[in-house]
DNA sequence: TGGAAATATGCAAATAATCATATATATTTT
DNA sequence: AAAATATATATGATTATTTGCATATTTCCA
C-alpha cells in the first residue's frame, strides 16, 4: 500500500454496508450480478454501480460467461481485512430466487 | 464486529488520510495534540476535531497530563488493520517543532 | 488574579458520496 | 430479426463529510 491518501481511498471503498455484504459473499465463492441482486435485495443498476466501484478499486475481477458476468475477489489484502473485521460468524444467507445457470445446477 | 452497517462506519473512520497518519503515529507511541499538529502540519482545531472522531469511534483513548492531552491507540483491531495495510514501511517522520514536556525531555 | 498555552467545540461553506431513474449494450431465445 | 434477459452507464437530486474559522474551556505560571 502506498501513501495515506490512497490507503484512505481504499478504506473508503470498504466503508459501505452493501459493498461489504457483496465482498463477504464473494469471499466464499464467485457470484454473478443476479445472485448479488437477490442477496442484497437491491435493483440491478444499483448492484452494477457498486461492482464498478469494487472493480475500479482493484478488489474484484469480472468474467463474462454467456449473458452472465461472474465476479470474484482478487485482492488478498481485502480478504485478510474481511476476515479480521467480519470473521467467520457472518450471517449465512441462502438465496432462493437466483436463476443463473450456476445456481440452478447446484 | 457486528453487522455490515457498523463495520462500514468503522471503515469510514479509517477512510481519511490525516486520521490514518495520526493512527500510524499513535501505533508507535502515545502523542499529545501539539505533537500531532506538528506531524500533520494542520491547525490545532483541525487535529482536535479528528481526535474527536477517533475517540467517538473507540479507536483512541485520551489522558490529560497538565495542559497536555495524550492520546493512545486502544483498539487491537485497528492496530492489526494498520499493520496489514501500511506495514512497517511508513515514512518515519521526525518532528522538530513540538515543545511538549515529553518531547523536550527526550 | 490575570494572562498565556493547550485543547475542545460550534457552525457554516465547500466538497464528495449515495441512490434512484432512465437508457444503452450484449447475448440468448424464439 | 425481434423479444427477452443480464449487465453497464449516465445523470441528477439528496444527503453526508470535510474543513476553515471563531470562540470556549482548562490549566499553568508570573
Amino acid at each position: 500500500m502506498r501513501d495515506y491518501q490512497s490507503t484512505a481511498q481504499f478504506f473508503q471503498v470498504l466503508a459501505h454496508p452493501v459493498r461489504l455484504q457483496i465482498l463477504a459473499a464473494l469471499s466464499e465463492q464467485a457470484c454473478c450480478v443476479c445472485h448479488l441482486q437477490a442477496l442484497t435485495r437491491r435493483p440491478q443498476a444499483y448492484v452494477s454501480q457498486q461492482m464498478r466501484v469494487l472493480r475500479d478499486a482493484g478488489m474484484v475481477s469480472d468474467e463474462k460467461d454467456g449473458q452472465n458476468v461472474y465476479y470474484r475477489l482478487c485482492n488478498p489484502t481485502v480478504e485478510a481485512l474481511l476476515h479480521e473485521v467480519i470473521g467467520s460468524d457472518r450471517p449465512r444467507t441462502t438465496i432462493a430466487d437466483c436463476n443463473c445457470p450456476k445456481c440452478v445446477d447446484e
